[in-house]
RNA sequence: GCGAUCGUAGCUCAGCUGGUUAGAGCAUCGGUUUGUGGUACCGAGGGUCGGGGGUUCAAGUCCCCUCGAUCGCCCCA
């Protein structure tokens, strides 16, 4: 267990069931996204730090105590990407993508947190992850939400999961809730529980999700968005709910559902499952309006989400093994090469075969076997002879001489 | 970063309140069957019991430290 070097903690060596899970959940969605229009992008995997401590903020953990940071040979500060949005904003203005706005795009690949790790949560995860960019209407949001419904659908567990929505208003609903909150937390401080007295300087919106009991009450009886609401948000998020219906996209209305990132206004949501314990987030996302020009760049509104493709991948019933279709089994080394040839016409066919060439001719029928394959295909002295092979059907036993060039057609049968 | 549980062959685990050479199943390799697999039988290899220190005549078993995993907090996908 312990020879030779270890794992780094918090990481994975994904292989065998687990890895065909995973791809799995790769291939649903580049199915799902392309339904939707959205361009497959490549984003590199570390960016200039501040792109990351600018736009999801300063106090968060993310930035604050979780990101991956170093300094390279140039003396650049340099950070592993803690999620896609920040890098795949930096790359709309550095790449002039406003000029095809609105993008849709999507991506996937592995992302990096300093945390301790747990089932479903590890320091090299891997996300799924689509945004549209520069579209400010409600339809972008709807149709965004709704990927996430189809993805979840094509998984086959789109019935163990929950679609949580909440408004967290346009920045002048936010600052005004928000005050209006820290007033009242203060107020009820000797009610809290020590974790949500803590938050109240840092982080006084998550003390609306607190599992604390003993917030509750005063939880329950906190401000609601809804009063701070503009004119303008109130009707945003009214006809994003009508669009969901209209999609008809099951949600839940949640007014404590608030994001750890700074960047969100508008439609927060999350796709929560009871499956996972603590990790009950499988998708979430939101409109980041103010991303963009939190960078350096021009006003451009967009809405985006992430997913975890572990997480999604726990969930999954594990996807059919595709076994090959047939095992060569050549005997003897005049059938070696006669073997080697056939595989490659096979394969250029479209089949896919192996070649056991270990052992005797009971392991190389052992391997055959144990390879999940339809058929063998024998190969020795005496069908080489006629140019033939011999074509047996693992299942039934049954076998049968076939001319070597009728080998592809024999096994298609 | 905090709390709890756990860590024995490649994998899943057994090993009673500390007591002689640490076991099983699966997997691997070999044989029964040197041109026929998936069943059966026989046999073999593989462990400094996560690592380090301590208590004891004696430690896989008790204590401390450390590393890792799991569960919860926190955070979030």
């Amino acid at each position: 267990m312990s020879k030779g070097p270890q794992k780094i903690r918090g990481t994975q060596d994904i292989w065998g069931e687990a890895a065909d899970r995973f791809q799995a959940v790769v291939a649903a969605f580049e199915r799902v996204r392309r339904l939707y229009g959205f361009r497959r992008v490549e984003m590199p995997v570390f960016e200039a730090t501040e792109v990351f401590s600018r736009s999801i903020g300063e106090t968060t953990d993310i930035v604050s105590k979780e990101m991956y940071s170093f300094e390279d040979r140039g003396g650049d500060s340099l950070t592993l990407r803690p999620e896609f949005t920040a890098g795949i904003c930096r790359a709309y203005l550095s790449e002039g993508w406003q000029q095809l706005a609105p993008v849709r795009i999507a991506t996937h690949g592995p992302a990096f947190r300093y945390e301790r790790p747990q089932k479903g949560r590890y320091r090299q995860f891997h996300q799924l992850d689509a945004e549209i960019i520069g579209a400010g209407e409600p339809a972008a949001d709807v149709e965004l939400i709704a990927m996430g419904a189809q993805l979840l659908d094509a998984l086959g567990i789109d019935g163990r999961i929950e679609l949580k929505l909440n408004t967290l208003g346009d920045p002048a609903t936010r600052d005004s809730w928000r005050a209006a909150l820290v007033d009242y937390f203060r107020g009820h401080r000797g009610a809290l529980s020590d974790e949500s007295r803590a938050r109240l300087e840092k982080n006084p919106l998550r003390i609306l999700d607190s599992k604390e009991h003993q917030d509750f009450p005063v939880v329950d009886a906190a401000p609601v968005v809804d009063d701070f609401l503009t004119a303008e948000a109130s009707d945003f998020f009214a006809k994003v709910t009508a669009g969901l219906d209209a999609a008809g996209v099951a949600w839940t209305r949640d007014p404590r559902l608030v994001r750890g990132l700074d960047y969100y206004r508008h439609t927060a949501f999350e796709f929560v499952t009871e499956d996972l314990g603590a990790q009950s987030a499988v998708i979430a996302g939101g409109r980041y309006d103010g991303l963009m020009e939190s960078l350096g760049g021009p006003h451009t509104p967009a809405v985006g989400w992430a997913a975890g493709i572990e997480r999604l991948s726990m969930l999954i019933e594990a996807p059919q093994e595709s076994g090959i279709d047939a095992a060569v089994v050549p005997l003897g080394e005049a059938a070696e090469s006669a073997a080697g040839r056939l595989c490659a016409e096979l394969r250029r066919a479209g089949l896919a075969v192996e070649m056991a060439y270990k052992g005797n001719m009971k392991k190389r029928m052992q391997k055959a076997s144990a390879s999940g394959a339809r058929f063998a295909i024998i190969l020795g002295e005496d069908e080489l002879a006629r140019g033939e092979a011999a074509v047996k059907d693992l299942a039934s036993g049954e076998q049968r001489n076939v001319a070597l060039g009728e080998v592809a057609k024999a096994l298609r049968q």
